[in-house]
DNA sequence: TGTACATCAGTGAACGCGCGTTCACTGATGTAC
DNA sequence: TGTACATCAGTGAACGCGCGTTCACTGATGTAC
């Protein structure tokens, strides 16, 4: 063969990684094949050598995304001591850097209304890129509540994280977007430590 | 002429009304002229009577949803009595319907992303939108608090309405969808109802 | 009252372009003998 | 060792289609006389 025999995985990988950068950037329909390959250091003739179909490929790259997020927020959660990780989880997700780079940045912030609207392989690649994300958050909550309980919880507080970098990219007054990054880490933090009501 | 004299105005405004609910249902690069025309009862051709250029349309049909949303929001919570009017908001952001017709809800929850990385014109008026949103809101929050606080607590929880409530539509898995919404409301009420801290 | 003309919202063909997808081909390598 | 062939990741032209935008035209009405 031409290639080492790892060649054509790790062209993939590549293909993921890169589209996984592009798609956070522009958009999952505002990206067209040509500019994905091309990212890749390819050209789009190859494309259907790796995927069956676009679609493929795009729940792939937000699979991938969110992984790499969650390992990310992972690896900065595990250096602060533990009762400061809640805290430290917040904080990185809602700081300034991360609202700039979008195409680095959380996929649920930059894709999550697409997503919605998209097929069901990105559906289920996003849900499961999520539930890894919330299950990093899950074990930081304060004690109590039912296991069903503690998980919703982490989702909503997840899904209003996302939401309020969402609004600090989208507003233009950079002082009122840096305002909702700090209101949003104190009302994410009120949101984690309410009591256990109910159940 | 042919028409009476505010038909060319009533066009316009159906245009934009036509154009805000297909926007928010197919996303703002998943929908042509053509789809956004038909919609309103017109062809294509007709665009240019009427807006400069697309993102004109854009930008204005993003402010006309998100008004929309706020009027309908207010509504339901002028019904509630002055205690309950916060939860009565919250409530109503975050039940089964809204999650349900894209087309009809929220703006920001539908279309945040592609608005920040729109162009200018699209992030005013949606800057404008929200705005008015969190007026609506504000004033529903706990006393105390400087303006500015107060002012960022709010845009901080609407965010994190718009985004649990798209957690909610881009997870598959319906029984857990109807858990983020239910546990998003009480994230929503501890954040709205923490102390005031600082300043 | 009847006719000629001006107005202008709306129509639909056409422009160049990028889209997702297909496919005949290239060319560097490994294998067979 | 040298030659012929098979393999296959990647190339780039081509497909039909929809995009945003432009523009010559239509046709119903109001106005002028």
């Amino acid at each position: 063969m031409r290639y080492p025999n790892d060649h054509k995985d790790q062209a993939r990988r590549d293909i993921v990684a890169a589209a996984s950068e592009r798609l956070r950037k522009d958009g999952i329909s505002g990206t067209g094949l040509r500019t994905l390959m091309t990212d890749a250091g390819l050209t789009h003739g190859a494309f259907y050598a790796h995927f069956q179909r676009r679609s493929d490929l795009v729940a792939q790259a937000v699979g991938f995304a969110l992984e790499q997020t969650t390992e990310a927020l992972a690896a900065r959660v595990a250096k602060a001591a533990p009762p400061d990780r809640l805290r430290a989880l917040i904080d990185s997700y809602l700081r300034p850097v991360h609202r700039d780079r979008m195409e680095i940045g959380c996929a649920a912030a930059a894709l999550a209304p697409e997503v919605a609207r998209g097929d069901p392989s990105a559906r289920e690649a996003f849900a499961a890129g999520v539930k890894g994300f919330v299950s990093l958050l899950e074990p930081l909550l304060p004690r109590g509540g039912s296991p069903a309980k503690r998980a919703g919880r982490a989702y909503a507080i997840f899904g209003g994280l996302a939401g309020a970098l969402q609004l600090a990219r989208a507003i233009p007054d950079s002082d009122l977007s840096d305002r909702i990054l700090v209101s949003g880490r104190e009302a994410a933090m009120a949101a984690a430590t309410a009591d256990w009501i109910g159940d």
